[in-house]
DNA sequence: TCGTGCCTTTACCAATTGGTAAAAAACATG
DNA sequence: CATGTTTTTTACCAATTGGTAAAGGCACGA
């Protein structure tokens, strides 16, 4: 694959480069994620910016490039806490570790994880080759592992590919869709806390091998 | 809350008035479910149902309408296995049943499911007091006969709220996410099987109360 | 045959879209 | 301060946007 962005090459970028670049993918990532790709308009992201349309296009080559970007800069921090699921780990430990991570981030970032539902919701049209690439080698090798955790008894039988499925469905869905959530449970403090304890306590009961150190014998 | 259409009132529709605006509304799903709100144009929808602009708007007052209107007929269809949850059934089974209707549902109108999650992504602009009057209250109603089956000892001890939340993601992002789905599980027919029998698991795993007829005494 | 009411097309609009050219301003550095 | 470079603004542009006005078509009963 291509590298739309050089990190071994040196960026240099100056000061005021840097800080532009960020305050326009700061502002864009507002306004992708809430509108998708076609819905989002370079003069809102100029306003939100605080900079001029034209000076927006000084810094990058079109609103497809600063799309781009933010989904490159995405994909590479969104698929951390999976590439960190340590093979050499007590497998419970780590898949619940994974999730209350990931359950972490869709609450850390929640305009990441609608910009990315966004643009699958969309058929992944700027990111098809990403997924088929990066993203499947590293969901096959998650796979394989869990089976062969599976396969040892460390896990109870589960299909890894919808496990996986599952647990970016429920912690991702705090986030993309917030604004129902909202409505629906307003006490915004507990709800965070709530939705905790309901994904551990989901995935554990899904996960934990029988006879595997039961609390009431 | 006042309704855009009429359903008590004689629509009296003509033959071609019923054909084209299903047409319209067709093309329009298809479009709106894709792009969002903004990103849909008006000559997208009009060349999808083989019209032309103009006389999508004889049968429309405009974009607007025709996106609440979709809407509309969306929740009412969409919030129905839930509805008919039964508080005189046996909990177990009723809860199970939503939860395959639901999953049913999010394979037979996957463009309906990602319309809804667009418009709830963009913050729910032109559906929030749909959500807070009418999904409210039924989601409130429904809590309490979750709870109650709680109470009574008929389920695990589970959070009424966000067990109705992990529903709705899992099985909504089969439809939302499809494009991830088949980059990563590309085996069409087995991938639905599997996730039936995985969120089968995952939920009555979840749900059935301590020594409720263990398979494996 | 002629209306008449429903449907469709043609010809437009003003506003907004992503994007450009080039001048002007700000900045850095000798 | 003079000079070259980087950054920003001004003034545009062609294409597309949602939407309108008005003239045509079309079926059908009197």
């Amino acid at each position: 694959m291509d590298d739309g962005k050089p990190p071994p090459e040196a960026p240099k970028r100056s000061r005021i480069q840097k800080r532009n670049r960020k305050r326009i993918l700061d502002a864009a990532l507002n306004v992708f994620s809430q509108h998708g790709y076609r819905g989002a308009t370079l003069d809102q992201i100029a306003t939100e910016a605080g900079l001029s349309k034209p000076n927006i296009l000084y810094y990058f080559d079109g609103k497809a490039a600063i799309h781009v970007d933010l989904l490159n800069t995405l994909m590479a921090e969104w698929l951390a806490p999976l590439q960190e699921m340590d093979p050499e780990g007590e497998p419970l430990d780590e898949l619940m570790r994974y999730i209350s991570r990931k359950l972490a981030m869709s609450h850390a970032y929640p305009r990441e994880s609608r910009l990315f539902a966004n643009e699958i919701i969309q058929g992944a049209p700027r990111m098809g080759p990403h997924l088929a690439s990066g993203l499947k080698t590293l969901f096959d090798e998650k796979c394989a592992l869990i089976a062969s955790w599976v396969q040892r008894g460390k896990l109870a039988p589960v299909d890894p590919g919808h496990l996986i499925f599952s647990i970016w469905a429920v912690t991702q869905h705090y986030a993309d869709f917030e604004a129902q959530v909202e409505v629906l449970m307003p006490r915004k403090a507990e709800t965070r806390a709530g939705a905790e304890a309901h994904v551990e306590a989901l995935f554990r009961k899904l996960l934990t091998p029988p006879g595997y150190s039961v609390r009431t014998p």
